[in-house]
DNA sequence: TAGGCCATCTGGTCCT
DNA sequence: AGGACCAGATGGCCTA
């Protein structure tokens, strides 16, 4: 069930057996590896076909668990169905992964639609990450005016400076709590950039104006590089989630919170991602 | 066509 | 013993 929205048509995450049944059968001889079964539990005969174990290979079946003795007082469809619950096993567990996967990317302030190409797993967990550094540098700007503006009396009622200066347009969500992002995306967007790339800079970056420069941006903007999460190239109109609408176009958000560098944090280095770095494409 | 991303299978290791 | 987790291998689909 992870459905890969953008290919849907293609490959359904979760198990769509028959297609991949199959295409499986057309190449039958000699696999080891994709096949499958999908469904919870392929039947035997085809488990074994698939992926081209000769009878009697039981190494193949590769049970630890077992004893080559083991082994031998098993029958063989009992191995296989000791293989296909293993399986199963496993794919009900990358499954649930792809689930909590989805899940994450739910809550990413990142476009959802049809339209829009889903991000990969390994754009969403930097994403999530650059996305919560950002926060939390928000969140501690936020305190610091707080307490600035009440003369240090504390650090409680961080929204109502925001709420103060917009009234309407800034009460979204996403503008409360990531302000740095958005004047990155802003400006990303003005640049003709695909804001969306850029909204979740590491904040080191986002107060950058999401230079293109910047360093973090190559492990993050770079990781879908231009071609986009669109699959149409309707960039134009902001893929972005309801919460981020308030950068739209043109309104700079005028507030002192808003326009305040954020704190350095260190960007994913493109060490740590080298072939994000490098995919820039 | 190459490269990216993915699902699945598989065997190994660790934990309960 | 059995399950969870992990990483390598493999092949399919999609996009540039």
């Amino acid at each position: 069930m992870d459905s890969d929205t953008s290919r849907v048509s293609s490959r359904p995450s979760s198990p769509e057996g028959d297609d991949l049944f199959l295409s499986a059968v057309k190449k039958s001889a000699g696999f080891s590896g994709a096949v499958s079964s999908t469904q919870s539990d392929s039947p035997p005969e085809l488990s074994a076909d698939m992926r081209g174990l000769s009878s009697g290979d039981d190494n193949a079946l590769g049970l630890k668990m077992f004893s080559k003795k083991d082994r031998k007082l098993l029958s063989e469809t009992e191995l296989q169905s000791i293989r296909l619950k293993i399986n199963s096993r496993e794919r009900k567990r990358m499954h649930d992964l792809n689930i909590a996967m989805d899940g994450l990317r739910e809550v990413m302030p990142y476009a959802h639609g049809p339209s829009v190409r889903k991000l990969s797993k390994i754009a969403t967990l930097l994403l999530a990450r650059n996305y919560i550094l950002m926060l939390s540098n928000s969140l501690e700007e936020m305190k610091r005016l707080v307490s600035e503006i009440y003369g240090g009396g504390g650090g409680g009622g961080s929204g109502a400076h925001h709420a103060t200066f917009h009234p309407s347009t800034c009460g979204t969500l996403a503008h409360a709590t990531a302000p740095l992002a958005s004047h990155a995306a802003a400006a990303a967007a003005a640049a003709g950039s695909h804001p969306v790339h850029h909204a979740l800079l590491p904040p080191t970056v986002s107060s950058a104006a999401a230079s293109l420069q910047a360093p973090g941006l190559s492990a993050v903007a770079s990781v879908r590089p231009h071609h986009g999460l669109l699959k149409a190239p309707s960039v134009g109109a902001s893929p972005l989630t309801s919460g981020f609408q308030h950068w739209g176009a043109s309104m700079p958000c005028p507030c002192s919170m808003c326009q305040v560098p954020a704190p350095h944090v260190p960007a994913m280095s493109s060490v740590s991602m080298p072939r994000l770095a490098s995919d820039s494409k």
